[in-house]
DNA sequence: CGCGATCATACTCTCAAAGTATCATGCTTT
DNA sequence: AAAGCATGATACTTTGAGAGTATGATCGCG
């Protein structure tokens, strides 16, 4: 492999045209120089300048190495800065997780933007999925950080940082007794004999927990009719009349028609947070970059 | 700049996760590696590596720095074969001109091809030009090659070389007296009475010179009637019944309707000439190729 | 014909990088 | 707990590619 060094010096001649001039461009002497040239045509057993009275010109050869060189030369000189900017967190790769409900949250969303306008150098990868398998994306290296509503406290190796507490709504099903109070607060007791239609455990143990702790806090443990697998799905049974539910308050931009919903009084401590998760580990400065951006948007 | 051989152990080190092992790998001892690493930490100000009990794994930066690097070394690599295929005339650029009455040359136009599909490495860029401004295109260095009619034997620092001999044919106005000869040989001196339309001696002597010299071997000195600044031109003219001309053979398959084609006797000496004309100093190994494929053709 | 410009050669020298030897650290194994 | 092993770090020595100096060879130019 050609030396840098030596394919710089080459193109100095080249545009020189002189050796001599070229040493001088160089801050070297003009024998050393030419011994560099004489090497470089050894070494590919190729001439690659023709010597005239008046300087040198390259050959088809030496014209091909010239640009050749200068390619390599300009990916080369760039390296330096781009690992700069790699250790300043304004490059690389993020990869972010984030379970269905927290992504319909309109902090995250406008959180991933702003980062993304604020670092166009960083590529990112969006992951949706449950928080079981968020988990194992950040123990595995596959996610860096992930959107959570539970705490996942117990994992180790993960840290988890609380970002905002949103209300938590009662979806009912439009017509239902409960569904008009004037705009009142509804008081959690009231649900009492309701049958409950939940987002699956496995998907979201923090919401479920969340709500059956509320429930119990409240005097009485909720029937649960049906399970969902996607908080969508959710919001679909709920409107079809199999029950009703309790969600997130940014849900009530998603669900639709035949739904209506309603304030929890504040009493009941009913309220879904979210969290972002990481690797105690990483050191990433991309991803320091986008935990400050993201602390910064929530405080 | 980052020298080649430090990028490379660079890699070699985040590739094999171990310092000790990657000097293996290079051939060298453990000591001086572990200071290479040191060195670009400390060039970069940057830590790349992070250590740990079980060898060595890379930061952000040092992830970013071995994307760099395997792409610096990917194109570093392959200039050492690039020089040399230019040397060998595989690859580079050719730039070719021709007369508009060569152009039109069946041996020509393959030749061209042929050199093309041989030499798919060749950037090739052509031009249709007079004489003239091909001689001055290949002096200028504009051109390295030009298929042209007429000797330029007297042009200082070009060489000609002879690459075929093309008889060349009455073009009369169809209806003309001597139109119809039953597919007999034409005798050149029975044109010394009619008005001659011939190609302008500036854009090519070549054709101009040869025609007015057998002229007057048979005999007579021919009346120019008309002289047009392109063949295509001066075969419209005929058509048109300004006169008659004398043209090189592979002009047959162009002049369309309203004009007849004789044969003229051998003894004329009329006969319409390609060359090859290149600079003389030129060494360019693509053009011995392209003379060598052309000169194949043409004996 | 001598002068200036330019590249080539011979010899010396220097410093960056390689080698050698050894230490430090922290698992793993007995 | 101690010995052993794997791995990286440090100190000192050695080497060699490449830089410097001096000078020769060639050739156009006034």
């Amino acid at each position: 492999m050609i030396a840098l060094r030596r394919l710089a010096a080459f193109v100095a001649i080249a545009e020189e045209g002189h050796i001599t001039r070229a040493a001088e461009r160089l801050g070297m002497q003009q024998p050393p120089l030419t011994r560099l040239l004489q090497g470089l045509e050894a070494e590919l057993g190729v001439r690659l300048m023709e010597r005239g009275k008046r300087g040198v010109r390259p050959t088809a050869a030496g014209a091909a190495l010239c640009d050749e060189a200068r390619a390599v030369l300009a990916r080369a000189g760039g390296v330096a800065e781009a690992v700069r900017r790699a250790a300043r967190g304004e490059q690389g790769r993020l990869a972010v997780g984030f379970t269905s409900s927290a992504a319909l949250h309109p902090f995250v969303s406008s959180g991933l933007r702003r980062f993304r306008e604020a670092f166009p150098g960083v590529a990112m990868v969006m992951e949706e999925a449950g928080t079981g398998e968020l988990v194992e994306g950040l123990l595995g290296e596959r996610l860096d950080a992930a959107f959570v509503r539970s705490a996942v406290g117990g994992v180790a190796g993960l840290a988890v940082e609380h970002l905002l507490d949103e209300p938590m709504l009662a979806a009912l099903p439009a017509g239902h007794g409960l569904a008009e109070g004037g705009g009142e607060a509804l008081r959690l007791s009231a649900l009492a004999g309701e049958a409950f239609v939940l987002y699956r455990r496995p998907a979201g143990p923090g919401l479920y927990d969340a709500i059956l702790a509320a429930c119990r806090g409240a005097g009485f443990s909720p029937a649960v009719a049906q399970e969902a697998p996607r908080l969508t799905a959710t919001l679909s049974l709920v409107a079809a009349g199999f029950g009703i539910s309790v969600v997130p308050a940014s849900m009530r931009f998603l669900g639709g028609a035949g739904i209506a919903y309603r304030e929890i009084e504040a009493g009941a401590g009913l309220c879904a947070p979210i969290h972002l998760a990481v690797r105690r580990a990483d050191a990433s400065p991309v991803l320091a970059r986008f935990r400050a951006l993201i602390r910064g948007a929530a405080g």
